[in-house]
DNA sequence: CAGATATTTAGACAGATTTCTAAATGCTAC
DNA sequence: GTAGCATTTAGAAATCTGTCTAAATATCTG
């Protein structure tokens, strides 16, 4: 597992948007609701996030749906797991 | 879990640091002798690993040893755990 | 096409992070 | 107590990060 996931994982912004990811995906806008910075910021983190490969999009129209990026999440979670693991 | 945690872990020197030891805890000195950086830098990366409760230490006579702090490294898998579960 | 909405890009700035050198502190042993 | 090794602290420089405003790009709709 790359360095940037790892530097994807260390804001907590980035981390509350993945878990609302979790629960389904979403269009920028529909992210956006849950945060107060502007919407740049917001891009700036989701950029973060897909050059880490833990989340994917989609065009839908005028929207630009984000989701977890599920196949990359089972290899980060075993990674994290073989850091600490005796 | 903290936000302190996964800043801790954001960086590939202190996680390479709790790889040294998740096999035996180890004096500074030890630490040192895998790294380029200067003891001073190092004692940094301790400090955060540290204050992220990360790690333990004990003073050996003239050495300090940094030991796993096991007892959070549960908390810490499971709550990384949980953040991407479905 | 023109206007409206969605998203990204560019450029700037403040604050955080990593690293260094130099100095301080703590312990050991002579 | 002085000398020496182990570790931390202080302060500074360079780089990185999170955020903003303003502008650009993309799509939809009338």
């Amino acid at each position: 597992m790359s360095n940037e996931v790892f530097k994807a994982l260390a804001d907590p912004h980035r981390r509350r948007i993945l878990q609302l990811l979790k629960k389904r995906s979403m269009s920028v806008t529909d992210i956006q609701k849950h945060f107060a910075f502007t919407g740049a910021t917001l891009s700036h983190h989701l950029d973060v996030l897909k050059r880490a490969d833990l989340v994917t999009t989609e065009r839908r129209g005028q929207f630009i749906h984000y989701a977890l990026n599920t196949s990359v999440i089972e290899e980060v979670l075993s990674a994290f797991y073989s850091l600490f693991s005796c």
